[in-house]
RNA sequence: GGGUAGGUGGCCGAGUGGCUAAAGGCGGCAGACUGUAAAUCUGUUCUCGAAAGGGUACGCUGGUUCGAAUCCAGCCCUGCCCA
């Protein structure tokens, strides 16, 4: 089991600080979680990830229920163990391929048909299912399934899928059989009065941790943010706020600022393979022609490994030729920059300052409206 | 020297009379990426122009035709085979 230590509350925003304590060790939050949906974080080692701030990686029910099936890792020892990473772990549900692999499922009540992507065999993803393939993982938190919703959707579609949700969450919680803390995952997309409900119905429910689900799905950063400034606080403080798939700076600042302790996202490691970093200067494409001769480090200000070593102009090159160094580089630097990120947004919550630092922030990194999604 | 296949945009390569400023790929340039169907995807890529539109262009020169990358003639060049 895990359990939640409130460190600090800063002053001046809903921010707070505090430690999530695991089975396989403490997280200090707020936290930024790197994603290894294939029991990897990619191109990195997790002796690398570790080094370059990891506390916690999580991996995905469906991957790995595909390849290489839940029942092998298990019989590897569990998931720690398999991909030798021996930190706490968080498994995902499936429940965000319930959206992103719209074209390959249909929802019922009972659960989720999938067409496999590989094969194009078919499989049912139930509840129970899902809490099986999850224990048979092992990681040290798991995921109530979920659907997580489009944006936009429709206030009954919302509202059916949201009501379903809190039924499944129902059976996760009656068929979970281990000692894994199992979160429950809000939803009811962009209507409050739903997100009231789905918050409600699951803090009635007692699970060890809630997460946010169901936004940063592609809607303007306004509305993902009245949202999340609007649910967060009506989460229980004793136990960990989990923000699921938010990754960009301003993001996991924001959220911090509203009280989330953990996030997760692909997007340093996937932007870093396509060629770009997260800088305190702001994003750079390394991969644009603007680098071509340029021999100083990606961002000046920054400790990791990529950046004592190696210059725009090297890492421009290997990315232009497709070597897999390159996004190794990237990766290390990218996980180094939001681990950098969170452990500095730590120290500001625990002097009251978070709010003046999320400015200066923004300045620097060159936040302005053009720069928010759309 | 003889025979034969061929010369197309930065490169490879399709195209055998008008629908061709010319498919497709590569390369180049740029954009996107947020609980990973992603080392992916999208756009763009002769030139002038904001655009409409114009100018050049399929080895070279000339010809046939209302019209030629496409047909004809000569020349130049390249690969292969034979001497």
């Amino acid at each position: 089991m895990i359990t939640y230590e409130l460190l600090h509350r800063d002053k001046n925003s809903d921010a707070r600080r505090g430690v999530i304590h695991t089975p396989h060790g403490d997280i200090q939050t707020p936290i930024f979680m790197p994603v290894g949906t294939q029991a990897t974080v990619k191109s990195m080692t997790p002796e690398e990830v570790e080094e370059n701030g990891g506390q916690i990686v999580l991996g995905n029910t469906y991957h790995l229920y595909f390849r290489p099936g839940d029942e092998l890792v298990k019989k590897a020892g569990g998931l720690h163990s398999f991909m030798n990473w021996h930190k706490p772990i968080l498994t995902d549900c499936g429940g965000f391929q319930v959206f992103s692999l719209s074209e390959l499922r249909k929802i019922h009540e009972e659960g989720v048909e999938f067409k496999s992507e590989l094969d194009g065999s078919k499989h049912f993803f139930s509840p129970e299912k899902v809490m099986e393939i999850q224990e048979n993982l092992g990681a040290d938190i798991i995921m109530s399934f979920d659907e997580c919703c489009p944006y936009p959707s429709s206030y009954e579609y919302t509202k059916d899928s949201m009501e379903r949700t809190t039924r499944w969450a129902v059976r996760c919680k009656k068929s979970h059989k281990t000692n894994q803390a199992l979160f429950g995952i809000i939803q009811g997309g962009f209507y409050k009065d739903l997100r009231d409900k789905s918050t409600q119905d699951l803090i009635d429910l007692d699970f060890p941790g809630y997460a946010i689900g169901g936004i940063s799905v592609g809607e303007p950063k306004e509305e993902f943010l009245d949202i999340l400034r609007y649910t967060t606080p009506k989460m229980p403080e004793n136990k960990p706020r989990y923000l699921m798939g938010v990754g960009s700076p301003d993001y996991l600042i924001e959220a911090a600022l509203a009280g989330i302790d953990m996030c997760d996202c692909v997007l340093p490691t996937r932007i870093a393979r396509n060629g770009t970093a997260m800088t305190s200067h702001g994003k750079v494409v390394v991969r644009n022609a603007t680098y071509e001769h340029d021999f100083t480090p990606l961002d000046d200000e920054c400790d990791c490994y990529t950046c004592k070593n190696y210059t725009k102009a090297y890492i421009r090159h290997l990315i232009k030729c497709k070597e897999i160094l390159g996004a190794r580089l990237l990766s290390i630097h990218n996980i180094k920059f939001l681990t950098n990120l969170m452990e500095r947004v730590r120290i500001e919550i625990e002097n009251d300052s978070l709010v003046e630092f999320s400015q200066n922030f923004y300045k620097k990194y060159g936040y302005t409206n053009e720069n928010r999604r759309k």
